[in-house]
DNA sequence: TGTACATCAGTGAACGCGCGTTCACTGATGTAC
DNA sequence: TGTACATCAGTGAACGCGCGTTCACTGATGTAC
């Protein structure tokens, strides 16, 4: 049998996933250091001194956001990585995984992308944090392949961060792409920063299966 | 003899450029979106209307930062690419060029990085028109090169892309890398990311080498 | 060169407004017996 | 199961404050003659 919450406390999460989701919805058009707890409170319809329960100010609502954002990736990550098949088709499938989680998640993509570099510290690093993670697991993962039999610590790490850099890229191009004009043209960006995408994966491998040489 | 600007057209310069220099340091630690015209003005030591009669608000001061910190970077870059010598002269000459350009201008290119996903889209649209702009000399440049007979029009837009954005990245992480600790740890933690960035390049060079293959 | 008028960058006061934070409170939920 | 007390998520009013914007103004600079 699973652990069930206490009532008041199943009402508290609510609460606060209530206050995580609206955030991220007012952060489409704004950054988080300008996003104001009362705007918040006001969006999900309960008192501005309410906001204290749950979070020390917008910075710490910010950390949550970006656990909520990243948190969960890790797995999906690794799993893209070591797929089986030709270099395109793991091209492919990559490009494809990526275009997916922008569908799905737009807002969370949105958010990483803009606060990665944004003004409020305690977000910047924890978004640095979970980045380099994923590269450290990429690095891993990659160290497992034969392709990369030779290669140094360094070699690979930087590779790693080739790849998680590229992915943020392409997902926020994406989602650039996205706003483009009507549906149909929206589509066409898309599908030209996907091929791009693919191309620049293909350069990529290319230097890998020649870095030895 | 050159052309002499007014007492009156001079001071209001003055007074403009006052206004930018002052914005960029209030922005090392905030976005534009909540960067306030009365910090700005204050900063400067002017009455708050008087910022009305250089810009329309805060966004239209952004614009002209982007303008400020972009603008005169594109012969730079052109230079950078045509120089001669082998591959590796090539790739440090072009990673010095980027920490070069970070130690001169940290404010501009910090503003730059946070504000190329920033919540601001006038000035999200400015920098990104620019770095198309870059994008399409750098294209330009690649194809005069003799390395490039053979590439399609997109093949070299995508490469182009691909130095951009590293270069974008790299002097994002070299700003990071100069706020580790202390002086000794910064000046360790640079280097580590001019080593990265050089392998990146590198990894670039021989994909490109073996585009064609 | 001197005079009379026009321009306009910057002033300073005023405005209404929404902000973050505090506080004592309420009433549903949880706990001890 | 029932009762008495404790907990604590959310309330609503209040606060002082800084915000963006407006306006009539001042006085140095510019221009016409």
């Amino acid at each position: 049998m699973s652990h069930t919450l206490g009532i008041r406390q199943a009402q508290k999460q609510k609460t606060r996933q209530a206050l995580l989701d609206a955030a991220l919805g007012l952060l489409e058009h704004q950054s988080l250091s300008s996003l104001g707890l009362r705007e918040v409170t006001r969006a999900v319809g309960v008192a501005p001194a309410a906001f204290y329960r749950h979070f020390k100010d917008t910075a710490d609502l910010g950390v949550a956001l970006v656990e909520e954002a990243l948190g969960s990736l890790h797995e999906t990550i690794r799993a893209a990585i070591v797929t089986t098949g030709g270099s395109d088709e793991r091209i492919d499938r990559a490009v494809s995984l990526i275009a997916a989680h922008v569908r799905a998640h737009p807002a969370h993509v949105r958010f990483i992308a803009r606060e990665r570099h944004g003004g409020v510290a305690p977000v910047r690093e924890a978004i640095g944090v979970q980045l380099r993670r994923f590269a450290d697991e990429v690095a891993e993962a990659l160290g497992a392949d034969s392709e990369s039999a030779g290669w140094s610590a360094a070699d690979l790490r930087m590779l790693a961060g080739v790849y998680v850099d590229h992915m943020v890229m392409t997902a926020s191009a994406i989602l650039e792409a996205g706003a483009d004009g009507d549906e149909e043209a929206a589509r066409r960006a898309e599908e030209a920063v996907l091929a791009t995408a693919r191309r620049q994966l293909r350069l990529v491998t290319l230097g890998r299966r020649h870095w030895l040489d």
